[in-house]
DNA sequence: ATACAAATGAACGAATTGAACGTTTTGAGT
DNA sequence: ACTCAAAACGTTCAATTCGTTCATTTGTAT
């Protein structure tokens, strides 16, 4: 995969005209690499990094690479007709949650780039297409028609995916706000954690993920040490109640001031919830992502100089 | 390791044309040296002084055999400090167990890339620097001198370059042998499994990799859907031992004939061994690469017509 | 509606880039 | 040492991009 772009393929994938894109670079807007000769380049975090901040999507991501063609026939011969390409997300979504379960890593990391480039961003994406197909897998796995291996190497491929994706994002720079999250004992939930974790990087946050199934004893002493805006806990499965209850809230009382406890995940339910005291709590990725946004801008007074 | 490079591996290494590299060389943009009939080479040193100069990256390392250090700089940040690494293996090994510990991943990730340059390939990451990392935190884990979340912030770190790592192999042909594998119930350990899976990969074997913690009944079914020609299982930790013989040998019985079933992993002791029936055992990810290659070869009669 | 400011998109000569091509050098095997 | 295929040489040339200017569209306050 091309790893920069000029701006008329920029142009044509955003569907402005290169004059646009290039006065924006010009203007900064767009971070802008340049070639020897004066040629600008621009690489594909950058774009993104664009597409986020101006809240664009891109309209035409073949332009750049990102080729939604022939999802809906494998690695066919030589098929002529492209076949026209499913953009609509109940349909994407079908098409994802299939090409999981049958372990098709490689139409899966098309469908994922897919929605990506479009949406512009990975909150989408974690909502609308990761968190939708496991829910839908998760119910046929109730029903009998799916296996566990085949949810399990469902996991595998996204978390391979997510790596992908967060090597795209632009490192944070240094002085960049600090969140920081994992999952108690128990809980062996990588996506959401994961997933977690990009939310904040991609809104610029500096981020540590902790893992899965640590106990609190040790989440807490990390928080201690790095001290951290934000820590947000995952929780997708709790062995004990009353045993996490008591945990818990043990963790937030010691939680040094000024840290932001965030909870998030299935299984904090209306029998959970009241019990426990956080700062805030998300149903979603969107949900974090505004409070990463907000968060970020509202804790760092020190305003930008220019 | 080599130390000077031609046009050609520059350009794919920098993604640009070769005419643009040989035009820079003639400028002076980037010093070259000249063999005897006039060929451009270009050494190392004078190809880092050129990304430094014009705050590159290169796009593509494997095109000069990956390459050293901070070369990886992220984008646009201004870090100028150079620390240098040391090259010496137990040196790396100590440095990237000091940033394991630290969660410095971009210092970790420029060690795997520089450790993958130096030795070309995974098996040696993974026996030497990997493994003896882990081994290494595991003791002074239980001396109490590294908390859980630094051990599992550090899997974490790996998982992420393991992917990254991955992302790099060239895709296995459609006719390439298929091997299959992960952990059984109770066995979290993901690090040894994506281990075992990437070295598959770099053998030119098609890979399925099952995740962690699925039950024997979901091994043996996947086996029998797919028909891999070797079923690889990590073992790095057994709850309940005499329960995982009898489920085990259970898996091993009905697997269906033709599949090689290969095991591998700390917790597969003097003890447990012997009642454990299969084709080969691993004591290390260079035993499975030797696997991989001589079982790739010999289970395929299909001799190559040149 | 009108006027004005700001942003967008088109046009143009100058400059850069990347592909093509015939010739020469390199490196591996005999 | 000799042979020969693969790779690199230097050069040319079409295509693309640069920076700039200017007309057009969009947004907003009078």
């Amino acid at each position: 995969m091309i790893d920069s772009f000029t701006p008329k393929q920029v142009a044509v994938a955003l569907q402005v005209s290169e004059s646009s894109v290039k006065r924006w670079c010009d203007q900064g807007a767009i971070r802008t690499d340049r070639t020897l000769g004066g040629h600008r380049r621009i690489p594909l975090p950058f774009l993104m990094e664009f597409l986020e901040a101006t809240n664009r999507r891109l309209v035409d991501p073949s332009a750049i690479g990102l080729d939604p063609t022939d999802l809906v026939f494998g690695h066919g011969s030589s098929m002529r007709q492209k076949q026209s390409l499913v953009t609509e997300e109940p349909a994407m979504l079908t098409q994802f949650e299939k090409a999981l379960l049958a372990g098709d890593e490689s139409t899966c990391r098309k469908i994922v780039s897919n929605w990506f480039a479009m949406h512009g961003g990975i909150t989408s994406l974690a909502d609308n297409l990761l968190s939708a197909a496991f829910k839908s897998i998760g119910d046929r796995w109730q029903c009998g028609t799916v296996e566990i291996y085949q949810e399990r190497r469902g996991c595998e491929i996204c978390c391979q995916l997510i790596h992908e994706l967060r090597r795209l994002l632009p490192e944070p720079p240094g002085n960049a706000p600090l969140a920081m999250g994992g999952t108690a004992s128990g809980d062996q939930y990588q996506l959401p954690n994961q997933l977690a974790e990009i939310v904040f990087r991609e809104n610029g946050w500096r981020t540590i993920s902790l893992g899965t199934n640590i106990p609190f004893a040790s989440l807490l002493s990390a928080a201690r040490k790095h001290m951290p805006k934000v820590f947000w806990l995952s929780v997708s499965h709790i062995e004990n109640i009353e045993q996490f209850v008591v945990d818990y809230n043990h963790f937030a009382k010691n939680l040094p001031k000024g840290v932001m406890l965030v909870l998030g995940g299935q299984a904090l339910n209306e029998q959970v919830r009241p019990s426990l005291s956080y700062s805030a709590h998300c149903d979603s990725m969107l949900q974090l992502a505004n409070l990463a946004r907000s968060a970020r801008g509202s804790l760092q007074p020190k305003a930008g100089h220019i």
